[in-house]
DNA sequence: TTGAAAGCGATACCAT
DNA sequence: ATGGTATCGCTTTCAA
């Protein structure tokens, strides 16, 4: 655990002076210090292992290339990573480092989570939550190039600039694969009624049916919750009546095996009885459900990466312009407002209508 | 975006000089400063709001009181979040900061995500994993205090401590638990044989089998990977068979999944005709399957917060000594190892014996 | 009781 | 071409 080497260090090895060390080592050598120095001086770095301190170049630049991420529960939640994964290979690709701190749901720790990244000097700050949720800013946000990432401003003016999915296709596009397939009578089994994801969800479904002129029975569209037994329960009353849907899109993938739970305990083999989608595509589940799972993709990394390239061309005008991959579209930017679509998954939960 | 305040504004705003400032606002004013000096002081640093730019303290100070968190995959995984969200409650509760660094499961990015820490300065490393693994361990790591949470140093001579669940005795309770609900053929699904993880459970769930005396059926015991899909087609050959185990122990919550969907495919109730024992307690899964999982819950905060104070104690002495909560016991700690226990959860998935 | 000054590590300007 | 010096914001020692 020595102490690590210094410019100093390197300078005295290669009898030169600090400054011709900071020099060489920027790239500004040239037309500055003689070419035998410069070797010297390269010499000596490399021998000493020497890199500089991160904290004298913040001290001194009085920029310090740390992004502040704060989350409500991304880390400790199963959901979400890779908004923050999408996020960080953007900023590491422009020489930033990105620093999480996860307040775990706890509101009342935002304030002081932003002020700890700003007592920090962090460049800029990027807000992420598990779900799209509306959020009250914190107040530091205003005082950096900040960002919003599956959430948005809940304030009467907005101030930050956000990057959402865009879920009133995601929910046309879940419901247009499934009208493709013939189904006629489709459920929509929804999650919590608090999250604003699932009105607009439920919304797409909606513009769906009324394309195809479809009369959306109101018994067929309802929220239940967003776990394994929400699904299964939803399910369980439509699937037993004597007239059952067809085809049940669910709200998240979660749901999703509630449904197929439910299925199989009634007999019904999936896709041939029953076609089901899912919703978020969940990592680990989505893919490897039996059968695997016809889901809607939500664009996490895609939205992570587009709410960074947004936060690095605050700070530095200079960052080559984005290329937003978008699934099923390009991302749409209205204003404050980035929407990505969300990208369709066709796997082998979902087939044809039986036929009557 | 205006500046900051500094401690010179401060001190100018309190007519006195930064020096008197900075004791003050450090608690050593008293025999120091003059009472009247230190009301003013304090009562301009809160109007300006001034809090101590953390990169000038750490040059100053020479520590950051930042502890960097690499981790292999655990931020954008579904898994072990909460081994950083344990760790991160007691860095929090020392007054220090985490920094996670997640590299994609891309082992080349280890050195330079720990350079890249080190380079900042920090007081501090812990290594996080998603699953219990080997860990060949970035040099970098012994340059400063360091610490392997979940995985364990893959040298020949380990340098580092390390934090890992008691798989042992986890798979051993996990059966105990299902042969005293009478259970005497019962099945074990492991996971994907690359895992550290899966011998250990095994070798529990023959330590109990043996403890009751009852010999180990070798096509009870096989691994099948750690997925849905898995689950479902290992339990198939098991359930489908005349004669077929009574309960089955899944060396994960998904693995449970696919063994219920099998169970309701095949007509078999469960808990009545067949009892599942999940493994790690999932966030979202578990508790909300249908019926809900008994299952062997991973220690993650524990974890987390048993290697955070370890790391500490390494870092200042005068940590107060930690308060480890093991769930069904305590941690026990053998030179570089402490092993934290698993805790059983009994939900509705297991249920006594059916009658012949 | 107070303020002046050194120093943490690096950079950039300005003499030489 | 080169090295001395101020500076970033803060703490701590020392002298007044």
């Amino acid at each position: 655990m020595q102490r690590k080497a210094t410019a100093l260090d390197v300078a005295k090895r290669a009898g030169v002076s600090r400054s011709a060390v900071s020099l060489v080592l920027n790239g500004r050598g040239d037309g500055n210090v003689a070419k035998e120095s410069q070797d010297r001086i390269r010499q000596a770095a490399s021998e000493l292992k020497y890199s500089p301190n991160a904290i004298a170049l913040s001290l001194r630049n009085q920029r310090t290339r740390v992004i502040g991420i704060v989350s409500d529960e991304v880390v400790v939640s199963p959901f979400d990573g890779n908004i923050i994964g999408g996020a960080d290979d953007v900023a590491r690709a422009h020489g930033f480092v990105t620093v999480v701190m996860d307040t775990e749901r706890d509101a009342s720790r935002d304030e002081s989570a932003v002020e700890t990244l700003l007592d920090r000097q962090v460049d800029g700050l990027m807000y992420v939550t598990v779900g799209l949720k509306p959020l009250d800013v914190p107040h530091g946000m205003l005082r950096v190039p900040s960002v919003l990432a599956n959430c948005f401003d809940n304030s009467p003016s907005p101030q930050l600039h956000h990057v959402i999915p865009d879920e009133v296709s995601g929910g046309r596009e879940a419901t247009e694969h499934l009208l493709q397939l013939g189904h006629r009578d489709i459920a929509f089994l929804a999650g919590a009624a608090t999250s604003p994801a699932v009105p607009l969800r439920i919304a797409g479904h909606r513009e769906a049916m009324a394309r195809a002129a479809i009369p959306v029975r109101e018994d067929r569209v309802f929220t239940a919750g967003w776990d394994i037994n929400d699904g299964f329960h939803g399910a369980m009353g439509l699937l037993s009546a004597t007239e059952r849907p067809t085809a049940i899109v669910c709200a998240n993938d979660r749901l999703a095996i509630g449904v197929a739970l439910a299925a199989a305990r009634l007999g019904l083999a999936v896709p041939r009885d029953l076609s089901i989608m899912g919703y978020d595509d969940e990592s680990r589940i989505a893919a490897t459900m039996v059968p695997a799972l016809t889901t809607m993709a939500l664009p996490l990394r895609e939205m992570g990466a587009a709410a960074m390239t947004m936060l690095l061309e605050q700070i530095e005008d200079r960052v080559q312009t984005p290329t937003p991959r978008g699934g099923t579209g390009l991302a749409t930017n209205a204003g404050l407002e980035t929407m990505v679509p969300c990208r369709l998954v066709v796997r082998e939960s979902t087939g044809p209508v039986p036929a009557l």
